[in-house]
DNA sequence: ATTATATATCGTAATTTTACGATGTATTAG
DNA sequence: CTAATACATCGTAAAATTACGATATATAAT
């Protein structure tokens, strides 16, 4: 009961590949992008956006929430969805760590 | 039939969403840090290093040789696998490009 | 040629994801 | 209070993923 199924990895590696399966998707990289693109936190206006039922979008916004992707703040009657920039600096310098790494090495 | 199902999303966006979801399971994680920890290219004693099946390994690293995350050549009987730089460095862009364009924005 | 080793692939069961329509909930407008 | 709007959640079917053991393949060693 105590240990989840993925106690066999450290949680710096679950974290990551729960963000990056966050973005595993194209919808869901299409919604990052056009929350970039609309330059303000724009709510569902995703919905017209994106050839999916509100339904579907409602579920990859919970989804890019619950890593920690957007957040999304209550304005009136809709929900005002933005990037969350403090987890994509994350993921970028996990990357910007790896690339470096990498760099050091002489390999194949 | 000629369409496949991602056509209503961008070359780039599935492509980046194919790279993020191949990175999207702890043990993929895993694999590659452990690719960046071995310092060298080491092939599959990355079986002994996680807590899976071979043949889970294989497909593990089928997926992230599909995404271009890593490269594999043959060394007599056994099969070198090493971190791909590249993609890597694609991402990598990618994320910073997003932040770059996050923080010229005012947002919730 | 035979055997051993390393890895890939196949077949398959269990689980998870994706997508939708229908329905619920909460706020605003009238 | 009632209706409308925006979004979430539920139920569910189809598809994809994950994991394994068994088996295939290909090279190296004998």
């Amino acid at each position: 009961m105590s240990n989840n199924k993925t106690s066999h990895f450290t949680e710096q590696q679950t974290k990551i590949a729960r963000i990056a399966k966050a973005l595993g998707h194209p919808a869901r990289v299409a919604i990052i992008e056009h929350l970039l693109k609309v330059n303000a936190c724009i709510c569902s206006d995703i919905v017209e956006e994106l050839p999916l039922a509100q339904s579907t979008i409602s579920q990859h916004l919970k989804e890019l929430k619950g890593a920690g992707l957007i957040k999304g703040s209550i304005e009136g009657t809709s929900i005002c969805y933005c990037i969350d920039e403090t987890t994509f600096a994350l993921i970028n310098q996990y990357f910007t760590t790896i690339i470096a790494t990498v760099n050091k090495q002489n390999c194949c």
